[in-house]
DNA sequence: GCAAAAGTGTTGTCCTTACACCCATGC
DNA sequence: GCATGGGTGTAAGGACAACACTTTTGC
């Protein structure tokens, strides 16, 4: 209860005080946005990692990321990381949690916030290859540098959900795409098999995707119908979720 | 280009140096926690404000908040705040969202990370009554000091989803419960109508229902039946979810 | 006996699933 | 011509939406 009391007291004392001063009697952390880039190339999901800087993680690999700037938001933070580290302007970058564990870097309390993007690895090539930075498959990682694997892991299991009920995945794909290369990321992404009539004929009566009237080509097989997709039906019709199911 | 040459060149050299020194080198600032505490009394949604402190925000109300002690992680720093603010313990606490606008706090610079629960207000008096503490409807706020009018609609949003795949709203309401409580809760957090036939069939079904054999007693009309939620069986059988729905 | 909410079942519609055959291309 | 994946339809089952009457209690 001597805590309360003394918490009431603080409280109730700073009416008149300057707000400036309040905040100055903050105490104050370092903060740093980490970024998970998810990747599909060649049938798999990627991540996008650097090894790290540390002689404590030597060898290790870690996401992206950077301390934030005193006069700068965590979106624009997350947004410089980026064109920073790999030369990658202007993707989807969406905060997905923060992690504050105090022992989670050597070098002290480091605050961070992680967000996460989709892109494909094809369209942009990494314009800056400082400390090897690669695509690694999602599924294989085993150790990385700070807490960043359970980040990553966090950030897998918000994906896996997060594409169910959001068109993400047409970040993952070129513009005109397959519907063959839409199910693979799908698959890649759930780890699973989905029925190929069944997936087509969903994604056929969501009534979102736009035939180009082109096919694919140098396929060794029968080409594939290209489509786009329409996101601006998307954006008008997108469904108000009501329905319980836990 | 230049922007990025420099750095490159600030990460690289920094391989050698102490850790300790790398995270000291990082901008600092303070950080705090916000708790948005949702409620149901009589019948509709609340959530538990105070007073502001700050004659800037004269007479606005927000949300239950305070500074990150160095020491302490966030979820700790919520439950403090939970605890110190209101006298309550040991709910359950669901990190939401981090804000982190330059201007929106008039003291400086204050990133904040929000906390949101749900608590059945009757079980928990407020034991606390400082700066008015008090429940308010959520619908009928218009302004709030801070930009905690947009942290709330954000949370609220957030406990709509939320509630439709998961068994949140069951904090909200005593041990044994009654169907049509159930459905008051749903219904006014989702703000709609639901039919009584169909939600109960829908409730029956999931076999999360423990009759307790017990009645609502002191009601003017036909008593129903009084049910737990079986929370050992949702943690067993809990929804993996796949299904593509946008 | 009246008001108020409890309790209960059926039907039609829609969505989901499972499943097999022919087609167009590159080699 | 063969290997590879493209393209297509149907039937069964399950979930969801709509809907009305009888029952039990307090007053």
């Amino acid at each position: 209860m001597s805590d309360l009391t003394k918490s009431t007291a603080t409280k109730s004392n700073l009416g008149n005080k300057n707000v400036v001063e309040l905040v100055a009697s903050y105490p104050t952390m370092p903060l740093t946005v980490d970024c998970v880039i998810f990747g599909f190339d060649d049938n798999s999901l990627k991540v996008l990692l650097i090894k790290s800087d540390l002689p404590q993680f030597y060898e290790k690999w870690c996401l992206l990321g950077d301390q934030v700037h005193s006069r700068e938001d965590l979106d624009a933070a997350a947004n410089r990381v980026l064109i920073e580290r790999t030369g990658i302007k202007k993707v989807y970058l969406e905060q997905v949690h923060t992690f504050s564990q105090l022992d989670r870097h050597p070098g002290g309390r480091v605050v961070t916030t992680v967000y996460a993007s989709l892109l494909n690895s094809k369209d942009h090539s990494l314009g800056i290859s400082e400390n090897e930075l690669k695509w690694h498959p999602v599924n294989k990682l085993v150790e990385m540098a700070f807490d960043h694997k359970e980040i990553l892991d966090f950030c897998y299991g918000w994906l896996q959900k997060r594409i169910q009920e959001h068109p993400l995945v047409l970040n993952l794909l070129p513009e005109k795409f397959s519907l063959r290369q839409l199910q693979n990321v799908y698959e890649a992404i759930l780890d699973t098999k989905l029925d190929r009539r069944n997936f087509r004929k969903k994604f056929a009566s969501m009534g979102f995707l736009i035939d180009t009237n082109e096919m694919e080509t140098h396929v060794t097989h029968r080409p594939g119908k290209l489509y786009k997709f329409d996101f601006d039906q998307y954006q008008k019709r997108k469904k108000n979720w009501v329905g319980i199911d836990f």
